[in-house]
DNA sequence: ACCGAAGCGGAAGGACATCGTCCACTAGAT
DNA sequence: ATCTAGTGGACGATGTCCTTCCGCTTCGGT
């Protein structure tokens, strides 16, 4: 048995442990996991020597800040399905307000490396399979209340978040193919006008991404 | 006055230089704006000698490559515009169809160095203000007609789908939080079951993204 | 207050990847 | 036939990032 970090740490190495792993996490997000480690140090507020004590390579890191992430997003989840008694609400809820969630799926869909890292640890796929457990829920749930179209599964919802977060990657081309369109296509009738939900903010024009 | 490379060049070269720019498109669009000049190269069956001959360094191969991307996709929308009587089946076909749009938008938005390097190219930006001119044309007549959600703009369409493809950029954080906010809302709407569009291929599960 | 051990930082060495040049050679053009 | 534009790819230069190492600092128990 591997004493555990959270116990058996100094107070300022478990300190300096928690602020390597947030700082981890957000310039995983900006930059994509392949961000230098010093960078990481840095942001953290450490020195590199620090970093690698705590994580012997970056692909610990990568695989720490993924648990955090899924553990995040599936307290969130069950928080969701505990509060909101309508799943289509409680799906709404969870794709709009979970910053774990965005997080989550965007560094395993960022990076090739990072895709390998975490397909390949058992404790990450079982937290992902516990997620998408609550998330098939949702949607059957949601189309059971007839507020969720029928013609998607958990997976659409799934790569349609994904992708919206970063790019795309799948079983097979093919697979991968689908995917865009129904992407696409989902988006389109989301622009249709048909009565929905009001959108936040005001309209952004062709003028507001004019880069300066 | 430069010569025209189109007239100029001798035969080989002139082919050369096409399959160079064809295999850069197509490298940039699977790997990102920074692969390696050797294998662009390579995938265009020359040497890297001949690539740099061509185009003097990467910053000159991804603003050609741009180019020829945003003149397809002028091409496509003034096609489309002729073709189309409705605005909003206009908008449609182009978002849809139009896999020069998704090139020129994925070449600008995924790395910052392309960005930069587009973003001060004059020749560029006229082609891209002459697009979102289209575009616009469509977004307008599309909400008179009363097909599209009149609470959209050209921009929101154009962030929306250049998420889609990968990650975001725009004038400030704030811009570009509120957009993402709005590319949510609009999916959510899209996921919301009213009469739309019938989806192309299956449902995708959660058991098609597994990794295998 | 003291001390031993745990923890820290960051300079430095090393592995690796990509760039872009250069020149001997090839093959269109006239 | 010949001249010259064009070609390929090895190679030295450059830069980036990883990881180790060790002298110094801080913690925490007594």
């Amino acid at each position: 048995m591997t004493a555990d970090p959270e116990t058996t740490l100094r107070a300022d190495a478990r300190r300096n442990r928690d602020q390597i792993l947030a700082a981890a996490k957000s310039m995983f997000a900006v930059s994509g996991p392949e961000v230098p480690m010093e960078e990481i140090a840095r942001a953290a507020g450490v020195g590199v020597g620090t970093l690698y004590r705590r994580f012997p390579d970056r692909d610990a890191l990568v695989r720490a800040v993924a648990m955090d992430n899924f553990e995040r997003v599936l307290i969130d989840a069950r928080v969701i399905a505990a509060e909101e008694t309508s799943s289509w609400r409680a799906l709404e809820r969870l794709l709009r307000q979970s910053v774990a969630l965005q997080l989550s799926v965007q560094l395993a869909m960022v990076s090739h490396r990072a895709l390998v890292i975490l397909k390949n640890d058992p404790e990450v796929r079982r937290l992902r399979d516990e997620i998408l457990e609550v998330l098939d829920g949702f949607v059957h749930g949601a189309q059971a209340e007839g507020k969720l179209r029928p013609d998607v599964g958990a997976g659409d919802i799934a790569i349609l978040f994904a992708t919206l977060l970063r790019q795309m990657r799948a079983k097979s081309p093919d697979v991968a193919e689908m995917a865009a369109r129904r992407c696409v296509g989902i988006m389109i009738d989301g622009l249709s006008a048909r009565p929905g939900t009001e959108l936040p903010g005001r309209p952004i024009t062709s003028r507001d991404l004019d880069p300066d």
